[in-house]
DNA sequence: CATGAATGAGCGTTCATTCAT
DNA sequence: GATGAATGAACGCTCATTCAT
């Protein structure tokens, strides 16, 4: 890459990520109804009439933001599965762990919570999330379950309801952060609480495990 | 008295109800913000102006129907685990399926989709909803996880975390259905997916236990 | 008048005064559009309905306040000159005092607050309020001053001209008070200002000033 | 530049003295709650969206017409008594005058009659009227009086009561205008009842009265 | 006579979207 | 490309009026 790029220029290409970035964190905090899109473009450091360049409608900019947020992500899970050595547990802890991280980094898993929200209203965008995110984030921790089953250390199951189960409560621990976040007492950093999480899965509840 | 029913003929004390579940189901299927009264009204079969003369604000509405529908739902379970005879996996069964029965009956639980939703921008409502129902629910079921802890079923556990992995895949399945219920193939009935869900649970994942 | 009549009926025949006062008293203080009949009835121990079977409309309600209120006190002023025996001064005097008098005890005469309010969207009421009201008004000082004219106590003079300067500061005065109550210090009474007025206004009058 | 004028030539400058003015205009014919904002912007030249983009509420608005109307004029008597030189009679004719002209030239002083319909209800923008306006005109003609006590112009007296005799005559004669202009035969121009209020009070104020 | 539940038109306010500059 | 003034449809809420009881 070549420095002859000004910062005006690189700032020219960049305005739509940037535009993307506010929507996010916006969307995440509020939910998509309650965004205004002249907060969007203020914390864009642009005008309302800026994000019309870029997006054709408020609903387009959402649906960009899942695209270029969101399958990234999985994107890079999925590489990871796939290139991983080692037991599937401690592939599932890694994973689990993984996206955890990024979750806390940044808001991108709360598009679930927006989607939640303001899905219904929007069935284009729902489906394509369904498809994109849901169903594949699924599929990526049942094909975890599947390695561990194939070798011995996971009973056989239905790995892929079981990755609900185990997408669940991580899901909506961070969930619960954006919405009660200020009514917690919260003694436990997100790390404890998916430590706790996972054990629990690995292990079940029972006193005297049984084999069934 | 004949049944031609007419505007005048219903009750001043049924409507306070008709209109809160007529709310509720509105809420719960397009979040707090993007249910209009005007439907709400509609749905409830009497006008716009009938639904202020019970109810202040659309604020107070959602908060009257958090208080009629959901404190009952918590106080009947209550009751039912400091009467039920039994083994606390067995409680922890039926308590389970009663709720969810409830949830599948009737829109109530989904309140808590509503409070995921828009409850950032309402955070008196939220604190009512996170004190008197999440919390409680929580104690709810942890108290159950307690009985099986106390007569050596279950493992020692922080029993309120414990609870927390318990309820989230469920509530989730639920909160689930209503925003893309249009694109889950779904073989599966709701029963099958908590039984899957509490076996899960009362076993964890690991082909072979250890006791830790 | 036999006194077979119960107190029940006696009260039926009071219900359109009774609610002539409650509007009288509102409009006064909140202005006609501002006032609401729901608190119209309140104020008059009644419900809203019944305040339509005696008037037509709240419009209705008003053009009978006036009427009822208003017309009676100006046929008591003019009987009083009428009947009058002394001199202008001391018939003016007399008059401005009990006409301020009737203004302090009740509501009366701040129809005229209303009417400079409201007046203009009800043409109909307008034209009735200064026709039996305004100019009957200003004719009955006009008279006492033609009486202190042709007695030599007062200059010859536009004595329509002239009783308009004498009402419109006391009749400004009362308004005030119902403006800006809260903010006037008011040290003084209105029997003080209308007693300062008369003397000043008198000075100007007179036929002969005195020093004083 | 042709003068096509389309909506977006205007000029950000110009629309809220535009909208004031269209504002004053209204509300001082139909009152503060009479006045829709449609029908301000419809005469302002814009639609209703517009006027909050320069103003937060129709509360506001008012206040900032007050402010941008009123205040003013009330500055520019007070420099004018600052420096006349002269005697008080003079100055109080010319004084009285330049108001009344302000009167009827435009809409201004009527914020008054607006007040005393709606001041009520806003008891904020009725305190700051009362400060800002009231007592300060009391206070601007009160010093104009004073000045001819000084001089012996005029008899000693409570000046700032007098002045209230003074101003309201010219009040209620402008504020009747607008509510029963249709209903005044009105052979008399506004200058010519000016003139004969000012002769009689002047009779009453002065130190030796003429016969005129 | 009296009630009060119900109506529905109307207003203040918001905000996604447009477009001349 | 970027702006921001302007739009207009939509929604929460109010209240005068109606009418079955």
């Amino acid at each position: 890459m070549t420095d002859t790029s000004t910062r005006w220029q690189r700032r020219k290409d960049a305005r739509p990520q940037e535009i993307i970035d506010a929507a996010l964190t916006l969307f995440t905090q509020r939910g998509f109804a309650a965004t205004k899109l002249d907060e969007v473009a203020k914390l864009a450091g642009v005008t309302k009439g800026t994000v019309y360049l870029y997006f054709d409608s408020k609903e387009e900019l959402f649906f960009s933001a899942i695209r270029e947020m969101v399958v990234p992500m999985l994107e890079l899970g999925e590489s990871r599965v796939a290139s991983f050595e080692g037991s599937a547990t401690e592939l599932l802890k890694a994973l689990t762990h993984s996206w955890v991280e990024k979750l806390l980094e940044r808001k991108g898993v709360c598009l679930t919570k927006v989607m939640l929200s303001d899905g219904n209203q929007y069935p284009e965008i729902a489906a394509f999330y369904h498809q994109e995110v849901v169903l594949r984030g699924r599929r990526l921790f049942a094909s975890v379950l599947d390695k561990g089953v194939a070798s011995g250390e996971f009973r056989p199951m239905d790995t892929l309801l079981a990755a609900r189960n185990l997408i669940a409560p991580i899901l909506l621990y961070h969930i619960w952060l954006h919405s009660f976040a200020a009514f917690e007492s919260s003694d436990m950093t997100p790390r404890d609480y998916v430590d706790f999480h996972l054990n629990l899965q690995l292990n079940g509840l029972r006193a005297h495990p049984e084999r069934n």
